[in-house]
RNA sequence: UCCUCAAUAGCUCAGUCGGUAGAGCAUUCGGCUGUUAACCGAAGGGUCACAGGUUCGAGUCCUGUUUGAGGAGCCA
């Protein structure tokens, strides 16, 4: 269907004056004695193209005023002082016609009642935002890591080992409910792969494999945590960036990460500029001064003990109890990276027991080279390491864990056979994003959101 | 999973001390000299989430359930 896409409409003058075929969706019409408007939206710009209908050419036109329906649009498109460019209908045609109970109507909805039609609600200027800053976000994610010689792999989705410490995962089966076997093992060594398998909550083993061979590798793809956590920054399928590089140690892997997030967000800024103004106008005031200082400034830097000096040395009554070795609750992770830092901050070398098996012990005997990045709002969106690399340390660590070595030959092989210091990390993408967008809820940055007891 | 709050027209909400169900927007109809969430007039629209209970009488009070939101835990 031979048209123009809006976007175009109001970047390229050299159409001004000339005659146009525009299509999309009716956004709202105002209808008076000799004339009529249409405020058309195609889904390329989140500006919408004001269609001005003149009702002495004796055009039909009434079933085109309805919010929702699809039209095609001729006429010649001409300057238009309080809308750039506007265009005179000479021809309509109704592509689609929208029946009165459309469920959107022209006024502000409640993100809750969209959550409602997620079909229905990528219609709204909010979630045509958020998608094309998802799809910039994404662009822009390869285009660094390829620069710098990073070859992109998929790690499989189906997985027969778990990342130990990461989470609950889905089983993947074939054996429906009626099957009886009268033992666990009997059940699973008549499932379709012979054995438990469920689905990937990361790549990070699989990536591991990639890196000591490729060097640089990085992973873009989807995670999957049963976990039973019902809060606005989990998602039951959630997209995972997962860096991971040979010859690097932890100071490597925070550079890393910190050029990865200013570049991103720095394309974000540029390429996005309408829909960054959107947002921060209606999601949250003074998103793009955030971001801009963000990219412009070191991010801060703290080691774990030391962050518990200062949270212990602070005058706050924190819910949980400061201590060294415990965990950062939330309330700290808050204070660290709003009050103490006001802005991006890494913690790094947490103790031993706290963190997952694969972490490099560090000299101390206590901590060990984890680091992840808090940032005000969202909280944590990168949690990395550099991996144990010495082959005895690591089989003592997953001892003292209880795991079973049989399951992780491949990973052990690693250590065996021309083991070198690597590490990377783990991003969550619609975390990113939120703190991208100032949207407050992951469930609204994802076409269809997938939680505890909803997979609509 | 735990804690807190909420659920009334299609949407957003009000509903006083327990006493006949309200508004704005949307919809439909009519009007309006180019409008910007247009404006003006009229009409239609209700199992007050569901199930019990207290009461002469419950949208309102009590119990349970469901759904949603926020916080916590877990994490990315």
């Amino acid at each position: 269907m031979q048209h123009i896409d809006i976007k175009e409409i109001f970047e390229n003058e050299a159409l001004i004056n000339n005659n146009v075929t525009v299509c999309g969706w009716v956004r709202t019409a105002r209808d008076s004695k000799n004339v009529a408007f249409i405020e058309l939206n195609d889904g390329t710009s989140l500006k919408h193209l004001q269609i001005v209908i003149d009702k002495s050419k004796g055009l039909e036109y009434e079933e085109m005023l309805k919010v929702g329906c699809a039209i095609k649009v001729e006429g010649q498109l001409v300057p238009s002082a309080q809308n750039i460019v506007e265009v005179n209908a000479d021809t309509l045609t109704l592509l689609g016609p929208a029946p009165q109970d459309y469920p959107l109507q022209k006024k502000r909805h409640t993100l809750e009642f969209l959550r409602t039609m997620p079909h229905l609600r990528l219609r709204t200027n909010t979630f045509n935002a958020v998608f094309r800053v998802r799809s910039v976000m994404a662009a822009a994610i390869h285009e660094f890591f390829q620069k710098k010689n990073f070859v992109y792999v998929n790690t499989p989705l189906i997985t027969g080992s778990d990342c130990e410490g990461a989470g609950e995962m889905f089983q993947v089966t074939t054996n429906g409910y009626t099957t009886e076997y009268t033992n666990e093992e009997d059940y699973y060594t008549n499932d379709f792969f012979g054995t438990k398998a469920g689905l990937s909550v990361s790549g990070q083993l699989e990536g591991e494999t990639a890196a000591m061979a490729m060097g640089k590798i990085y992973t873009f793809g989807p995670s999957f945590r049963a976990e039973n956590s019902n809060t606005p920054r989990h998602l039951a399928e959630f997209w995972h960036v997962e860096p991971e590089v040979a010859f690097a140690e932890l100071p490597d892997i925070i550079e890393l990460a910190e050029e990865m997030i200013k570049f991103v967000i720095g394309q974000v800024l540029e390429k996005c500029p309408n829909e960054m103004d959107f947002f921060d106008k209606f999601f949250e005031k003074g998103l793009k001064d955030r971001l801009n200082k963000l990219i412009s400034e070191d991010f801060g830097t703290i080691t774990y003990t030391e962050a518990i000096e200062l949270l212990k040395k602070a005058d706050v009554d924190f819910q949980y109890k400061v201590e060294w070795g415990c965990d950062l609750q939330t309330e700290h992770e808050r204070y660290i990276s709003e009050t103490i830092f006001g802005k991006a901050v890494f913690v790094t070398n947490y103790p031993k027991e706290i963190k997952s098996f694969y972490m490099k012990q560090n000299d101390d005997g206590k901590t060990v080279a984890a680091v992840d990045l808090l940032v005000p709002g969202v909280g944590e969106i990168i949690g990395g390491s550099e991996r144990e690399a010495n082959y005895d340390k690591l089989v003592e660590a997953m001892n003292i864990r209880g795991m079973n070595l049989d399951l992780y030959g491949d990973y052990l092989d690693l250590r065996k056979y021309g083991s070198v210091p690597h590490g990377g990390f783990g991003l969550g993408f619609e975390r990113l994003i939120m703190y991208c967008t100032g949207v407050s809820n992951i469930r609204d940055v994802v076409l269809y959101p997938r939680t505890v007891g909803n997979v609509r």
